[in-house]
DNA sequence: CGTATTTGACCCGCGC
DNA sequence: GCGCGGGTCAAATACG
């Protein structure tokens, strides 16, 4: 290839000889260097010892060395010539190029290696949980486990976070079961073809966390929080001992997830928080907005499933370094419930956790000052990008961010792209 | 006209 | 057994 290239450029380097009146970039230069430094009395420059001009020959046999590396812009003068510049501009021109691919490519591989980390290191929380459960004589959820890790590792490639249910196989059918038609479950349970319902602890384990709900309590002047899922209203109630009706919601994002319900109602004592109440898992691909969201409640549900049911009050998430694991950044405003009669999960953003990274998307979603409503709109988009935050860890994002600006910072001009935006 | 919302009726679980 | 409350259904209505 060396050789090749070196005679392309060579052909270049004459075909362009001819050619130089037409190159205004550096005429003045040019002019006062061709005065000095030829010999020859004609305008023509010599072309001819330029291909023997060592200095010559090594910048273009160095160019592609140095492609690697970071080449100046502008390569010291050799003797001079307009055509041997614009040479010189157009290589360094083509090396830049090469270098902006190469590292595009790097940070694809970045990317990828990151998510990768991530994805592994949600895995690995999976199994700490479940083998968690499993100490307590649950062997179906190592078995799931292993699954995951099956998937992931045969298929090498990403597999989206949505498909990735983060609760055992028993939790799966239960709940894809019970929220099909939770209401006709219900009327089934008449029907003589029904199971009588035998009372294994089995049963009971899963009619514990069929229940499990992850409740979102957030400021907002909106009927409901926008988490980037279609949601349809089925119903209204008023609840009792709140003046507030109670809405209830389904996801309609695909036919066959009836399964997912929503129950939003506002505060008695302060009507400018909503609370919200997911109750089960989407079964199809979501946007990534409504992805954060989804996998915030579900990780909610597994932390919630994975062992602080055990105590009947309410533990703070600071106690739970699975919680803290999920949830890093929000410490003191996560509340693990196992009550009856069901475990919740409380994510309460109308709290302030104290400090984050400045860097992080996070922060502007927390600790929204109840002065502070007069643009409640922003609440309540944010909302999902607080969820977000939540589960991709605001430091790792941040992190991630800092090293892919610096990379770009030291290209030039080319980093203004928001790649800290989380999804 | 299709889709989303409203709203009264109905079903079911639970406590008394 | 009965009443209450939570949750859901489905017809009617509103809306784009």
């Amino acid at each position: 290839m060396g050789e090749d290239g070196r005679r392309v450029r060579s052909l270049e380097l004459g075909g362009s000889a001819g050619v130089v009146d037409e190159m205004d970039f550096f005429a003045k230069e040019e002019q006062e260097r061709a005065r000095r430094a030829s010999t020859t009395d004609h305008g023509v420059p010599r072309l001819g010892l330029k291909k023997d001009d060592p200095a010559v020959n090594i910048g273009f046999q160095l160019f592609p060395a140095t492609l690697e590396r970071d080449p100046p812009m502008v390569q010291h003068r050799s003797p001079p010539d307009e055509d041997n510049d614009a040479k010189r501009v157009l290589e360094a021109m083509q090396a830049e190029l090469a270098r902006t691919n190469e590292e595009n490519r790097r940070l694809k591989n970045m990317l990828s290696d990151a998510t990768n980390n991530y994805n592994a290191l949600q895995v690995h929380l999976i199994r700490l949980m479940q083998e968690r459960n499993l100490s307590d004589g649950n062997t179906q959820f190592h078995e799931v486990t292993s699954e995951v890790d099956e998937r992931r590792e045969e298929g090498g490639a990403m597999v989206p976070l949505q498909f990735i249910d983060l609760r055992p196989a028993s939790v799966v059918d239960e709940e894809s079961y019970s929220i099909t038609d939770e209401g006709t479950r219900r009327r089934r349970s008449s029907s003589p073809a029904d199971p009588p319902p035998s009372n294994s602890s089995e049963q009971e384990h899963e009619a514990s966390t069929r229940k499990a709900r992850v409740s979102v309590r957030a400021r907002s002047s909106a009927p409901m929080i926008s988490d980037g899922c279609h949601w349809r209203k089925y119903g209204q109630k008023m609840a009792k001992g709140n003046p507030c009706p109670r809405a209830y919601y389904r996801c309609t994002m695909a036919a066959g997830c009836p399964v997912r319900k929503q129950v939003v109602q506002r505060c008695a004592e302060d009507r400018s928080v909503l609370i919200t109440n997911y109750e089960g898992t989407h079964n199809h691909p979501l946007p990534p907005a409504a992805m954060a969201m989804a996998s915030t409640t579900s990780a909610a549900a597994a932390m919630l499933l994975s062992g602080s049911t055990s105590s009947s009050e309410g533990v703070t998430n600071p106690g739970n370094p699975l919680a803290r694991a999920i949830m890093p950044s929000s410490s003191g405003v996560v509340t693990v419930s196992a009550s009856a009669p069901f475990p919740t999960v409380t994510l309460d953003l109308t709290r302030t956790p104290g400090p984050l990274p400045a860097s992080s998307s996070s922060p502007r979603v927390f600790g929204q000052p109840p002065g502070n409503q007069s643009k409640p709109q922003p609440v309540t988009d944010t909302v999902s990008v607080a969820t977000a935050a939540m589960v991709a860890d605001p430091n790792f994002t941040a992190a991630l961010a800092a090293a892919i600006s610096s990379i770009m910072g030291r290209k030039g001009d080319g980093g203004t792209h928001q790649t800290s935006d989380s999804k």
